[in-house]
Formats: C-alpha cells, structure tokens, sequence
DNA sequence: CATCCGTGGCG
DNA sequence: TCGCCAAGGAT
C-alpha cells in the first residue's frame, strides 16, 4: 500500500518532477536552509530572484554571519515575515559560533535553530543532507488530506497529527529525498488548491477525494476572521534628495526596518508641524493589507524641510534616525509600503 | 491553542 | 475590487 503509493509519485517525479530550481545546484546543507525559509509561506517564482541575490552577497554561513543585520533585511526587503531574515542571521551566528561554520545536518540539531520547525528541518535533513525524514508543508498537507481523506483543518492540533503520521508513514526509506521533492511539485503543479489537475495525477486512482469528486473540501479552509483596518499617516519629510526614515522595533510588524515617521491624522501631523492642515501636500492613499490587519496608508509630503524648524517627529527614544537618497536603492531594510512610496517620489522629484 | 507576522497573484 | 492563501514558526 505505502510502497505503491510512493512508487507512483516516484515515476512520476521522474518524469515530471522539478530538478532545476536554484537551491537544487551546488546543493549544500546552508543553500537549501536558506531556500526553506524563503519558501515558509512563500511561492516559488517569488523567492527565485531573492535567493540569487541573497548567494552572490552570502555564499557562505560564515558570510551570513559577518553580515550586517541591515544589509540582510535589506536583501530581504519586500519577501516579508521579516523574522524569517532576523532568525536566519541569528541562526547563521550561531552554527558559526557552535558548529564551526559547518551546517549541522541531524533533524534535531536543525529543529533547535531559530526560524526552523519540525518540517523545514525535515526539508533540509532529508534535500540538503541526504538524511531521512518526512515533511509536511502545505503541499503535502494537501495531497494527504486528499487522498487520505482527512478531515478538518491542519491548524488544529490533531488533524495535523494525523497528517504527520500519513506523511511518516508514505514516506519511503529509498529516495526519501525525491519522494519529498516529488510531494511537494505534485502539490504545486498537479494537486493544486482550486482546479486541481486530476487527470495528470499518479495518485488519482487511490484518491479518495478524486473518487467523491469532493477534491476542494480537502483540506478543510481555516476559519474565517475579518480583518480589522487600521490608518496610518506617513510622514515624508524631504531635504533636496533626500526623505527622513527611521527604524521600527524589532519587535512587531515590519521590526527592524526602516520606514516614516507615523502619525494617527494628518491633524496629529500639522500640529507637530504647527502649519495648518491645509498646507500639508497629501500624496496618493492606498491600502496595503497583512494577513491579518489592513492599513490605509496616507503618504503626507514635507517639502523642503528644514532641520531648524519644528520636532521632526516624537519617537520613542532609542529610535535611529537617517536620511536617505532617493538616487540609490536602500541598504537597510524598507517595507513594500515604503518602497512603493520611494518609487513614486523619486518619479516626481 | 489562538494570534501574530508580509506580500503578490489569482479567480 | 476583494477575499483567499502559498515550501510555517514563534509566542
């Protein structure tokens, strides 16, 4: 049973399986860690582009390591879940420090790494290392919950459970890494969520959702929350070429970016500023939505701002503060929502 | 166990 | 235009 279903997705791998994806050549432990975390809740033909600029700056963990945190969000800039880059510096220290500079490749030495979870350690351990170990990432999830017909959503405890032994039990002791490999591009390219391509599927015949014709009740959908929606003031202070941006928390949305000065109102703004709200030059609003919030994004333009006039903004102290150009790009870390704002000034000035 | 954490593409 | 969610993990 278990040997014939892992036959058939190894055929079809063979065949149709995907070999030539970045961090499948010059395959090393450290560049399939470093393509798993970019792959956490992240497309593949996103994270491409990011991944080869990320290996040119950072061949190596030790690279990775030296590196400023700055220089590594700013490589990292727009991918989002930014604790993925923080965790992954801290993570690189720490095999420089601990283990020599040399990636540990056991599932538990892996697992203890920040930003690494039981599948990613899997993923690395079983295509970067050649260990054995199962995954389940959202494509695998899906297959199993298909085929197997699992009910519930993966979120919840014990349907992930049951996932994690189908997966430990589907997985083979040969080709553990291509079976892998195969999961996941059969959730990608053939079992996809909406529409998924049935009739070019190994598993089809097996499946049990294929035989109910009930493929997209599995798995189940999370339950629904609205997104509250928050509004920000962006606050651009601008001297010749140049806008004020200063770094966030390190801690929360967007930590250890770089971004505007914030404000609740355009009224909370002009009264730091002591003009009257009328004189303030509002760029173009937009929303820019999170997974669980969206913010409506209100870019206010302070021209020619000079330095000897009023507080340039109230920040909570430790904040760093800096100018930057507009004629390069960032070498710290900025938000899709600032870059966009970046990109209409400079198209402006 | 629920919430938090980004972004872009797609129907 | 808008909801949904993709190679998850930390708290």
């Amino acid at each position: 049973m278990q040997a014939d279903f892992s036959g058939l997705v190894l055929a079809w791998f063979d065949q149709h399986g995907r070999k030539n994806l970045p961090w499948q050549h010059n395959k090393s432990a450290y560049r399939v860690w470093v393509s798993e975390i970019m792959l956490q809740q992240t497309q593949v033909t996103t994270v491409i582009p990011y991944f080869e600029r990320f290996m040119a700056r950072f061949p190596t963990v030790n690279d990775l390591a030296t590196a400023d945190i700055d220089t590594v969000l700013s490589l990292w800039s727009g991918l989002g879940y930014y604790a993925r880059a923080r965790n992954l510096h801290k993570a690189a220290q720490y095999v420089v420090e601990h283990y020599d500079g040399v990636f540990p490749c056991s599932q538990q030495q892996l697992e203890s790494l920040p930003g690494v979870g039981r599948s990613t350690a899997g993923a690395i351990a079983s295509l970067g290392c050649g260990e054995y170990a199962a995954i389940l990432d959202g494509n695998v999830k899906r297959v199993l919950a298909r085929y197997f017909l699992v009910a519930g959503w993966p979120g919840r405890t014990a349907v992930l459970k049951q996932l994690w032994l189908l997966s430990e039990q589907v997985t083979p002791s040969q080709r553990h890494a291509d079976f892998n490999q195969a999961m996941m591009d059969l959730g990608a390219l053939v079992c996809t969520r909406s529409s998924p391509r049935c009739n070019d599927c190994p598993l089809s015949k097996g499946c049990g959702a294929f035989q109910q014709g009930t493929q997209t009740d599995y798995p189940a959908k999370k339950p629904k929350q609205d997104k509250p929606v928050k509004t920000v003031v962006f606050a651009i202070y601008q001297r010749g070429n140049q806008v004020l941006l200063q770094q966030r928390p390190a801690q929360g949305i967007w930590g250890g970016l770089w971004s505007f000065p914030e404000f609740e109102s355009t009224a909370q703004l002009s009264d730091t500023l002591s003009v009257s709200v009328s004189n303030l030059h509002a760029l173009p609003s937009f929303r820019h939505t999170f997974s669980h919030f969206h913010l409506d994004c209100h870019p206010v333009l302070i021209d020619n701002y000079d330095e000897t006039s009023p507080a340039v903004a109230e920040p909570s102290g430790s904040d760093k503060q800096r100018w930057l150009s507009l004629d390069t790009s960032p070498d710290v870390g900025v938000s899709a929502a600032t870059q966009k704002i970046l990109q209409q000034l400079k198209e402006s000035l």
